[in-house]
RNA sequence: GGAGGGUUGGCUGAGCGGUCGAAGGCAACGGUCUGAAAAACCGUCAAAGGCGUUGGGCGCGUCUUUCGUGGGUCCGAAUCCCACACCCUCCG
């Protein structure tokens, strides 16, 4: 499995990977599972598809919405379907996790959660601390959508945060212990990725990425349309901003991405981490496996 | 040449006599993370110098100086006055 910032070279090298063991690569992407969301996601060629058959993109339309949770099923469920060999990559922490860590994510309710969203935050958190005094020790009262996801599972199991953090799944998932047997590479370029970032901009916008911003216009979900690139160049395609002022947006935004990406895999013990540059990374994964 | 506006921390931008080393935003940095996660949220964040702490450094504590520059008024100035420098707008 290979894991990092995006812009770090990582897809490039799953592709090498995967081409030797003869194996299929599965994407960890919150994007990448949308349809006609491809340059700017930097998913995968059409060429790089033909040498590796690739999972877990292209499965929904922009507009729709795809959880976690629906992630971590179909992604799974191909994972389990084949004895081959998978070579996972992608940059979202928690879908990776969701994948091959036993995370059991607790029901949910569209209407309760349309009711909850419609709530003051402050009464949720009340609500909250009075069934559970610690409440605050396992979730940020301060973040809205944390506290509506924790008392959309209050009511529907009757569970508190605090008794939720005990159940055996979670203490393995804090000690991060997977439920698949891997190996997990972190691929970072360290001070050389805020010039990648620059550069792969450049060639997303000279391979057609205003184009593609420009049809998907409209048609973007609530999801879809937070992605990096695409929120910040549909104004610049309908004539609301300027191109140097989306680009320097998207920019700053990816970097903002790389960051979160960054804190995300840093702590998680398991990677072993090597630099694009000065490591062999082919090489490396090859003696590792 | 004349008239007016301006000069504040890495940037932007409030403050217009005391509670201001200075709001807010951005950037930066650190962190959180179980059904929106490329999301949402939290924290830190001016500089220079003196003294103390230390074997030394980091850090920490404490004091002083710094809101274009120099002077002045005032118990007290980023805030008022004067001079100078630079920038902008308008009129010639």
């Amino acid at each position: 499995m290979i894991v990092g910032p995006t812009a770090s070279g990582k897809s490039a090298f799953a592709v090498e990977i995967a081409e030797r063991l003869g194996a299929g690569i599965v994407s960890l992407d919150s994007m990448q599972v949308y349809r006609g969301m491809d340059i700017g996601t930097a998913k995968a060629t059409p060429g790089d598809q033909l040498r590796v058959p690739h999972s877990m993109i292209d499965l929904v339309d922009p507009g729709e919405e795809y959880s976690v949770q629906d992630f971590q099923i179909e992604a799974r469920r191909i994972i389990d379907s084949s004895e081959t060999p998978w070579v996972l990559v992608g940059g979202s922490g928690l879908h990776m996790r969701a994948v091959i860590d036993p995370l059991e994510f607790l029901p949910t309710d569209e209407t309760l959660r349309f009711e909850l969203e419609e709530t003051e935050p402050s009464v949720l958190v009340a609500e909250l601390l009075a069934a559970d005094t610690e409440a605050g020790a396992r979730v940020d009262l301060a973040n809205p959508r944390r506290v509506i996801r924790a008392v959309e599972v209050y009511r529907l199991t009757g569970r508190t945060p605090s008794e939720i953090v005990d159940d055996p799944p979670r203490r393995a998932v804090a000690a991060y212990e997977s439920r698949y047997p891997c190996r997990i590479v972190g691929i970072d370029p360290g001070e050389a990725l805020a010039e990648r970032i620059d550069r792969r901009l450049d060639a997303m916008i000279s391979t057609g990425l205003l184009a593609e911003v420009a049809n998907l216009r409209g048609s973007l979900g609530r999801t879809a349309s937070q992605a990096v690139g695409y929120a910040q160049l549909t104004p610049v395609v309908t004539g609301e901003a300027t191109m140097d002022h989306g680009l320097g947006a998207t920019r700053k935004a990816t970097w903002a991405l790389a960051r979160r990406q960054r804190a995300w895999f840093r702590r998680d013990p398991r990677i072993t981490w090597l630099d694009p540059v000065n490591d062999d990374v082919v090489a490396a994964v090859m003696e590792m496996t």
